[in-house]
DNA sequence: CTTAATGTTCCCCA
DNA sequence: TTGGGGAACATTAA
């Protein structure tokens, strides 16, 4: 998103905004608007899931939630829950759950973990080693790691060969380093494929990615399993749908 | 009518 | 402080 996203408001002014969701923006939805009227977007740049939007005074962050589109140039529908009018151009929130969110200044984003991208090896397997949790439920935990979701630990689980309900400090140092690599492997692939397009994710330009279709586990519930041909399971843990191969996924 | 969905936060309890 | 379980938030589609 951030890819598609910072090549068209790098350098545009913020001509005027409006905001039209209690949940999308909370508090002061007026006061967002004072904020941002008139200023000059700096940068665009991620942390974990948030976007981060530098502006030549103070900085606001996007969260997708689950439904959440940023759209250049895009129509208005019934779901547009926010409108940033540009110098050049509109930048429209789009988002029908409304689970995402729209904030003044970075402080969510300050409160994550590690850049899985970033995170050193051997870092890693001190992180995980000092964690008595089900190692799926703290891969999603943003303040261990940022940025992972539930379709992304679902498949880095798969290529690790670790059962979603392992105990993280119990993972050999072998299996932990195998989950550090393969989650690099993931995101890597991913993003190359520019993410994933299950029902509603497009990128700025509306354009999906296609990276589902090279999804080995997340989705593929009793279809056979890539490596050993055993159906996969689909299991809930942490209130999550979680698929795994029951074979090649040892606890 | 019921369930589940790419997510996060809060509350209760151990 | 950690961790498990559940509910809540709001909408759509199967």
């Amino acid at each position: 998103m951030v890819r598609t996203l910072a090549p068209h408001l790098a350098g545009r002014r913020i001509v005027s905004a409006r905001f039209t969701s209690r949940f999308v923006t909370p508090g002061d939805r007026n006061k967002l608007v004072r904020r941002v009227t008139g200023r000059t977007i700096e940068s665009v740049r991620r942390r974990g899931k948030f976007i981060l939007i530098a502006l030549d005074r103070g900085a606001f962050a996007i969260h997708l939630g689950m439904t959440g589109k940023l759209l250049v140039d895009g129509n208005e529908n019934a779901h547009t829950r926010g409108v940033f009018v540009l110098d050049r151009g509109v930048l429209m929130y789009q988002d029908s759950r409304q689970f995402g969110r729209i904030e003044w200044g970075a402080a969510r984003a300050s409160r994550l973990g590690p850049e899985p991208l970033e995170i050193g090896l051997e870092e890693f397997i001190a992180c995980l080693r000092t964690r008595k949790a089900h190692v799926k439920p703290l891969l999603l935990n943003q303040a261990f790691l940022a940025g992972l979701g539930n379709i992304y630990v679902d498949e880095s689980l798969f290529l690790a060969g670790i059962h979603p309900l392992s105990t993280a400090s119990r993972l050999t140092r072998t299996r932990a380093a195998r989950l550090h690599q393969v989650i690099r492997e993931v995101l890597t692939l991913a993003i190359e494929h520019k993410g994933s397009s299950i029902s509603d994710y497009v990128d700025a330009d509306g354009n999906r990615g296609d990276f589902q279709i090279l999804h080995r586990a997340y989705g593929r519930e009793g279809e056979p399993c890539l490596h050993c041909g055993t159906p996969i399971r689909k299991i809930t843990v942490g209130q999550r749908g979680t698929h795994f191969c029951p074979k090649c996924q040892k606890r």
